[in-house]
DNA sequence: TCGAGGGTTTTTTTT
DNA sequence: AAACCCTCGA
C-alpha cells in the first residue's frame, strides 16, 4: 500500500507568544537560574551562541530550557538536542526527566552520529542509501584500507608508505573539512608528499568498495544525512518541519559538516541554540574547528550572544590556575570567570622521584582522602594518554582500590572480540570483504595472498554458499574452506537470534581462538560479555549498528567483581573526562614529553590545542587539583632521564599553587 | 612464491 | 598489545 505523506507548512504561525507568567511553570526559572541562564533558558525564537566557561552551568541550561519547552506546550519530538557523546545526552535525558517529567526523554536527542544513524534508516531511499547499510568503526575502516593498499601496491614500493591508520587519519579529514586529500597530506603530512596520487587513488577504491556494499563510515554517516538534509525532498522536508528547536552542546568540537548539517537543520525554523566554550576546543585531530563557534554569528542571523560567566564548580584558587594557564593562550576569546566559592586549599604541583613513586603519591593520597570521607566515586585521575596509568593501575590493585579506565583499549576493540564480530557480520552480509579477511587470516595456512584470491571467489557473482567450483585454494585446504562456507551458511539462516547466532558461530571460532591468542582464558571473559550483550537484541541489523555507534565502554576484565562495594575510583584520558567534575581530580605525567604530547611540540596550533587540554584538566577539578609528574622517567632510548614539568605548569607563582616536594617514610 | 614465526618498534586524544 | 619488519622453510 502507498504511503501517505503530509506536508506541512513551514514557519507555522500559532507558536505560543513569548511573554509568559512565569507563575503558569511548576519550576521556578527566574529563581533557580542566574540572570544569564534564565535570559538563555526562557529563550524561544531565535538564533542564540551560548558562551558557556567551564562548569558555568552549561548543560543545566541546556536541560531547563529544554524542561521549559515542554511546559511551554512544545512537543518533545520538535526539540532535536545534539550532544558530543552518548553519556552527554543520556545524562541531559535523565536530569531533564528528573527535573520535570518522562515527556523529556521523548525528545530527540543524541550525538551527530546516531541522530544520521537514526534518520538515515528511516528516509535512507530518498537519501540515496539502502536503509540496511552496516556501519564502518575506524577500525573496520582502516581495515578496509588495508586490504585496498594491499590491492594497489603491487608493484614493490621501496620507500616507507604511509600506515593505514596514517591513510585512514588523511582520507576522514580530507572529508570531514571539505579539503582535497593532496593539500591534507600537503600541509599536514608532508614527509608523505610522494604517496599523495596513490592516497587519492586508495580513497577512491575505499569509496566505490564502501558504496557497493552500502557501508558507511563515521564520516559517512554526516555526509549522507548532510546530502539528505539539502536535497529537498519530501523526507527531508518532512523532517524539518517536524524540527523546531535544535540545540547543540559542545558546539566548539563539531567539524565542518556537523557545522553544515546544523545550517540545513535550522533552514526552515531558524530557531538554534549552540554552547560551547572555545577555550575547550580540543578535538581539532577529528577535524573539529572551533571556529565555527566564533562565526556562529555569520552564518545566523540576529543571533544573540549570551555569556555565562559564573563558575559554579571550582573554588577560586582553582579558576586562579585555570585563567593562568589559558591567558598565556595565543589565541583566546575573553572571558571573565569568577566564583563565589572560595578556599584556602591551593592547587599542589608534585614533583616525585619517578613514575613508580608517583603512583604511590596518588595511592597514598587517595586513601588519606578516604579517610577524611571523599568517596571514591568523587575522585578522578587524569592523564593525557591511556597507557599513562599503566604503571598506578599496579599500584592500586596492590592497595585493592577499586576503580574504572575510561578510555583508551576499549572492549570492541581488542582482537578476539573483532574476531567474533567479523564472523556475525558475514551472516548479516555475506560481501562483507573486510570481515572474510579478518576470518579467513584466522585460519591456519591462510594468508594475506590466499586470503585475497578467495575474496576475489566471494565477491564474484559467481558464488554461492552452495556450488563451488574454483574455489582458488589447494585441494588439502578445500574442505575446511567450504566447512567454513556451510558454518556461515547455517549461522545465516534468519530464525536464529543474534545470540544464538554469537553461540553457534563462537563454538567454531573456539579452536582457532585458542590457537591464536596464548592468553585466551583471560580473553575469554569478553567473549562471555560479548554474547551476553547479544541477547539484548532481536536483530542482527541494530546489534551491528549499536557495536559500531555505541560500543560498551569497559572490558569486564577492567571491573574485578570481588569486590561488593559499587564504589570506584576513575581513572580516565582528559578527552573522556569532557563535561564531567569531581570533587578531587589528579593529574598524573604532567611533564614535557608526555603533557604536552611530544607529537605536539611540532606545530604551534597543536600545542595550543594541548594547552585547551591542559585547561580542561584544572577546570575539571571542584575542590583539590594536585598535579603530578615524576622527575626522572624511563626512555627507550637514553635509559632514565631527567623529566621536565609541563611547559603549561612552568613558572607558575607560589600564589596559585603550591609544591609538594615527596619524601620516603 | 607464500606463509609462519620471531624480533622490534611504537603507542594521543574519539564518534 | 598490536603493527610492522625480516628471515627462513616448504
Amino acid at each position: 500500500m502507498a504511503k501517505k505523506y503530509t506536508l506541512k507548512k513551514f514557519n507555522e504561525t500559532g507558536l505560543i507568544e513569548t511573554k509568559v507568567d512565569e507563575t503558569r511553570f511548576s519550576i521556578d526559572y527566574r529563581n533557580i537560574l542566574n540572570s544569564s541562564q534564565f535570559e538563555a533558558v526562557s529563550a524561544v525564537k531565535g538564533n542564540y551562541l551560548l558562551i558557556a566557561g567551564a562548569g558555568t552551568g552549561k548543560t543545566r541550561t541546556l536541560v531547563y530550557r529544554v524542561a521549559r519547552l515542554i511546559e511551554l506546550g512544545y512537543p518533545p519530538e520538535s526539540i532535536l538536542l545534539l550532544t558530543f557523546t552518548r553519556k552527554a545526552s543520556k545524562e541531559m535525558l535523565n536530569r531533564a526527566a528528573m527535573l520535570l517529567d518522562s515527556r523529556c526523554t521523548k525528545i530527540n536527542g543524541g550525538t551527530f552520529h546516531s541522530f544520521a544513524n537514526l534518520t538515515l534508516r528511516k528516509y535512507g531511499k530518498l537519501a540515496g542509501i539502502d536503509p540496511s547499510f552496516t556501519i564502518l568503526d575506524q577500525s573496520d575502516s582502516e581495515d578496509a584500507i588495508n586490504l585496498i593498499r594491499g590491492q594497489i601496491n603491487i608493484d614493490a614500493i621501496k620507500k616507507r608508505f604511509p600506515k593505514k591508520s596514517t591513510i585512514f587519519k588523511i582520507i576522514s579529514l580530507s572529508k570531514n573539512t571539505d579539503t582535497r586529500i593532496e593539500d591534507i597530506v600537503e600541509v599536514s603530512f608532508p614527509h608523505f608528499l610522494e604517496f599523495a596520487d596513490k592516497i587519492v587513488d586508495i580513497a577512491k577504491v575505499y569509496e566505490a568498495y564502501k558504496r557497493k556494499n552500502s557501508m558507511l563510515d563515521y564520516d559517512d554517516l554526516l555526509i549522507y544525512l548532510l546530502r539528505f538534509l539539502q536535497n529537498e525532498n519530501q523526507g527531508a522536508k518532512a523532517l524539518l518541519s517536524k524540527i523546531r528547536f535544535v540545540m547543540v552542546d559542545e558546539y566548539q568540537d563539531t567539524n565542518y559538516l556537523q557545522a553544515e548539517i546544523v545550517k540545513s537543520l535550522t533552514k526552515y525554523n531558524a530557531n538554534c541554540m549552540v554552547v560551547g566554550d572555545d577555550s575547550q576546543s580540543i578535538y581539532s585531530f577529528r577535524g573539529a574547528n572551533f571556529k565555527n563557534i566564533i562565526e556562529f554569528p555569520n552564518y545566523f542571523p540576529n543571533t544573540t550572544i549570551i555569556k555565562l560567566e559564573e563558575n559554579y564548580r571550582s573554588t577560586q584558587t582553582i579558576l586562579d590556575m585555570a585563567n593562568f594557564i589559558i591567558n598565556s593562550a595565543v589565541e583566546k576569546y575573553p572571558k571573565n570567570l569568577f566564583t563565589r566559592k572560595t578556599s584556602d586549599n591551593l592547587p599542589a604541583i608534585i614533583s616525585a622521584t619517578n613514575e613508580n613513586m608517583q603512583s604511590r603519591f596518588v595511592v597514598n593520597r587517595i586513601l588519606e582522602l578516604r579517610e577524611e570521607g571523599v568517596k571514591l566515586e568523587d575522585i578522578a585521575v587524569l592523564f593525557r594518554s591511556s597507557f599513562h596509568s599503566f604503571d598506578l593501575e599496579i599500584e592500586l590493585n596492590k592497595a585493592n582500590i577499586p576503580y574504572i579506565k575510561v578510555g583508551g583499549m576499549k572492549f570492541m576493540e581488542s582482537a578476539h572480540v573483532k574476531d567474533l564480530l567479523a564472523f556475525m557480520r558475514v551472516t548479516a552480509n555475506p560481501r562483507d570483504l573486510i570481515s572474510w579477511y579478518r576470518i579467513l587470516m584466522l585460519h591456519e595456512g591462510i594468508g594475506p595472498k590466499k586470503a585475497q584470491a578467495i575474496l576475489g571467489y566471494i565477491e564474484s557473482n559467481a558464488f554461492s554458499f552452495d556450488k563451488h567450483t574454483e574455489l582458488p585454494v589447494p585441494a588439502k585446504m578445500y574442505d575446511k574452506i567450504i566447512n567454513l562456507f556451510e558454518i556461515i551458511k547455517t549461522a545465516k539462516n534468519k530464525s536464529k537470534s543474534p545470540a544464538e547466532k554469537a553461540e553457534y558461530l563462537y563454538n567454531y571460532y573456539d579452536p582457532l581462538f585458542k590457537s591464536a591468542y596464548d592468553d585466551f582464558n583471560k580473553r575469554k571473559k569478553d567473549i562471555e560479555t560479548f554474547i551476553n550483550i547479544s541477547q539484548n537484541y532481536k536483530s542482527i541489523d541494530s546489534f551491528l549498528a549499536d557495536m559500531a555507534l555505541e560500543p560498551p565502554q569497559d572490558s569486564v576484565s577492567d571491573l574485578e567483581p570481588g569486590n561488593n562495594e559499587d564504589e570506584f575510583l576513575t581513572l580516565t584520558t582528559i578527552h573522556s573526562a569532557k563535561g564531567l567534575e569531581w570533587h578531587t581530580v589528579f593529574l598524573i605525567h604532567a611533564m614535557e614529553g608526555f603533557f604536552p604530547s611530544s607529537q605536539a611540540s611540532e606545530s604551534t596550533e597543536a600545542l595550543e590545542e594541548e594547552r585547551r587540554l591542559m585547561y580542561v584538566t584544572v577546570t575539571r577539578a571542584e575542590e583539590h587539583l594536585y598535579v603530578c609528574y615524576p622527575m626522572h622517567i624511563f626512555d627507550r632510548y637514553s635509559g632514565f632521564t631527567i623529566a621536565k614539568p609541563s611547559r603549561f605548569i612552568q613558572g607558575i607563582g607560589e600564589d596559585i599553587a603550591e609544591e609538594w616536594l615527596l619524601d620516603e617514610e
